[in-house]
DNA sequence: ACGGTTCTCTACCAATTGGTAGAGAAATCT
DNA sequence: AGATTTCTCTACCAATTGGTAGAGAACCGT
């Protein structure tokens, strides 16, 4: 047992997996709730090298959250350079995406949540990075709601809202087991659909 | 040190008293990012006093989920009851008396979004008790859209909508705050309004 | 006054937590 | 080949976790 010559190491992509790994859990179950143990288990590795890769637990989570924080911005991003002109085109578009991203990794959006339940200053970090992406989408709703083409509200609360409406979905599939919503590839395009339809309504303008 | 002969038992209310901080601390951080000791230090008593009302940590769990699905059922029928004909003043009215609820006790709704990452079988219970709430907020839309007086849709997943969004909304401040929102008197009338004027637009049927 | 119940306490426990120390294998550099 | 860096390990640590054992104060009906 003490030796195990064929390569315990996989050159290099230990670091991700265990980023991955500890994606996973954090988001499912929240930061206290998972320790290093199980996430060097889950990894498949001593829970020594978790700390010689990232020195402290908090770092673990601070380096979760940023890359969690770069790959949704890339996702948004993509959708919203792809979209069609028309607000609500393309907020669908955007919402679309983030949806089918969070359907893969469901612990993306969970992540998100956690968010709120950091002792503040461990947020700081994270709006930092996600602030300029918030921004941007605040202003452009605004703009659009000044062209008259998105129903007339306070953009801000509008995107939060917004946010709260899609995250809250994707993050709970308790809360539709609930309802009778059945987890298949059916009823995942139904939910996109109903959900679509849902913020489409919210956000068309009135007809003056 | 030894002696604290002046009332020590405040006579009856001690297990209130546990359950309302461990409701509190549990909806905003967690079931297990809090410990017994942190509830007792917080109700001011030693943790085997909660061990003696509580048989165990997860009794204390169940006890205040049992707690917030009453307190959260008597919320919405009460206003169920007393709110207007017309679904989309029903439903305003509903949401803002579980709105109103949520800002005094934040952890209210925390603790439903908790449910989420419990083993599931935890969840059952609670499941069992909102079933008879959540069976008939989704019979009543339903039946509401049938008369036209509801946009049409899957009344089901529109009630999980609902809920994610209220919910999101209630429970996640810090999203609130990175789109610059004040949490203050103004603010929380601010919010209300536009959340109600969000479900109106999302729920109104369309003229055909 | 007394025996029992109700309630809260101090003292302790094994298991788990995040984290340190340092050894040793493998790859890389010289 | 030898030295160094990179990477993963075993062994250990103090602190905290949920939980047990059992003593003792305050109240109760009798």
């Amino acid at each position: 047992m003490a030796s195990r010559p064929v390569s315990p190491n996989r050159r290099g992509d230990t670091r991700e997996r265990i980023l991955e790994s500890a994606t996973i859990l954090f988001g499912t179950r929240g930061f206290d709730a998972v320790s290093l143990d199980q996430i060097a288990t889950e990894v498949g590795v001593a829970k020594q090298t978790l700390l010689y890769w990232f020195a402290s637990k908090d770092d673990l989570v601070q380096a979760v959250l940023a890359n969690m924080a770069a790959e949704l911005t890339v996702v948004v991003e993509a959708a919203m350079r792809a979209a069609p002109d028309d607000p609500l085109d393309r907020l669908e578009a955007v919402v679309h995406a983030v949806f089918r991203s969070a359907v893969r990794r469901p612990a993306l959006l969970g992540l998100l949540r956690e968010l709120s339940r950091l002792p503040s200053g461990a947020t700081g970090y994270m709006t930092e990075h996600l602030n300029p992406l918030v921004a941007r989408a605040v202003a452009w709703m605004q703009s659009e709601m000044e062209l008259g083409r998105l129903r007339q509200g306070n953009p801000a609360i509008i995107v939060a809202m917004v946010y709260a409406t899609v995250t809250g979905i994707a993050t709970e599939p308790e809360a539709l087991r609930v309802v009778g919503w059945q987890q298949d590839i059916a009823g995942l395009r139904n939910l996109r659909l109903e959900m679509t339809r849902f913020l489409r309504a919210a956000l068309t303008p009135e007809k003056s």
